[in-house]
DNA sequence: AGAATTATTGACCAATTGGTCAATAATCGA
DNA sequence: TCGATTATTGACCAATTGGTCAATAATTCT
């Protein structure tokens, strides 16, 4: 019936998830968006809109990616083997030489949770869903004598995700990634009985 | 000699502080700064010179503040006491009530540090002498026989650490805050034997 | 071929950005 | 009181910001 869309919406997707994960919200520009995309900035407006719809669109594309992973990891039989394939994938995404990415997510909690609420929202539900897979994980570790046991699945869940936060973090710094291997690996010993 | 100098250098500082730590660097405008400071804009430049050096003299003198702060902290002659006390103190700042402003380091770690050379240095040395303290303080309750010893003092740190930065990153976000009493609280029973 | 519909383009916009500077004001020592 | 020095002010600037829109181009159905 008319024109047809001359670029793949999975294309730009990825190239604008990648420039504001690398740059965040503030500082990443409609010029910038049109340069990683090759778009004019029409035709981004005409496509998503403004630039925070946009902004929240990558999000959301991104913690759906980054939930499918997670559970594709902690879905493994093997508690233990789980949740260490949990921490690699997160340093993985985190901690990718040369570059300091961090965790879109992380980042986006920093920069925007404060100020925009479906912003917040849409983290919100990501800690919901993934601290479930995340319990659920850790309790099949307590049931085989895995993990220990004198603290509550819950307690132990709390405890990985907050240090899985702060490893994200260090994602972001050069001089950070080096102690992570070792960090997580100091976590990982302490859930063990 | 010459005329004075009609503001409070280290209220304005105060200022300049709380405004970087509440929207970070890229979403602080000269107007907003003119307006926390009451300074004009010509004043503020005759002062500390440019945007991002008042930026970096206001994290740094952050920094210092919180170290201090640190330090009597784990001074606690009771190592338990110590640690418990350095938490909360991290608690205290980064989730005070109402306000989301998180941690003014880690917000700087995740918005600055990968593309600012001189903010990097500055959070680098800063990690390094809290890590310091704190690797004191545990090796000290290591030997009282209060801490845990499969692990190493430095293993021990860097759970810490990555912990406590998570806890600030959870400062930052309203949904998270009422999570970090239990979640510090689980991480220090991981520490004790 | 033409009508209807949608996509692309890039010129254009007002508002805001960080930053400069000349004029003015205040203070001190001589 | 006056001269030297420094602080304050706010007008001014070019560049960039996010955003709009009319003109044009491409596609499909009839």
């Amino acid at each position: 019936m008319a024109r047809l869309r001359e670029f793949d919406t999975e294309e730009v997707m990825e190239a604008v998830i990648n420039a504001f994960w690398k740059r965040g919200y503030e500082a990443t520009s409609l010029a910038d968006l049109m340069a990683v995309t090759g778009l004019q900035k029409g035709s981004i407006y005409k496509a998503f809109g403004d630039k925070r719809s946009l902004f929240l669109r990558a999000l959301q594309s991104y913690l759906d990616r980054l939930y499918s992973l997670t559970r594709q990891a902690l879905d493994d039989p093997d508690p233990d083997r789980a949740i260490a394939g949990w921490f690699q994938l997160l340093v993985d995404t985190a901690a990718v030489p040369g570059e300091n990415k961090g965790c879109f997510a992380i980042n986006s909690l920093i920069e925007m949770a404060p100020q925009d609420a479906d912003a917040a929202k849409m983290l919100e539900s990501q800690y919901s869903r993934v601290g479930i897979l995340l319990e659920r994980t850790i309790d099949r570790g307590q049931q085989a004598g895995i993990f220990r046991q004198d603290l509550s699945a819950k307690q132990l869940r709390q405890i990985l995700l907050v240090a899985a936060n702060g490893a994200l973090a260090w994602g972001r710094a050069e001089f950070l990634k080096p102690d992570l291997p070792e960090a997580i690996e100091s976590v990982l010993a302490v859930l063990k009985r």
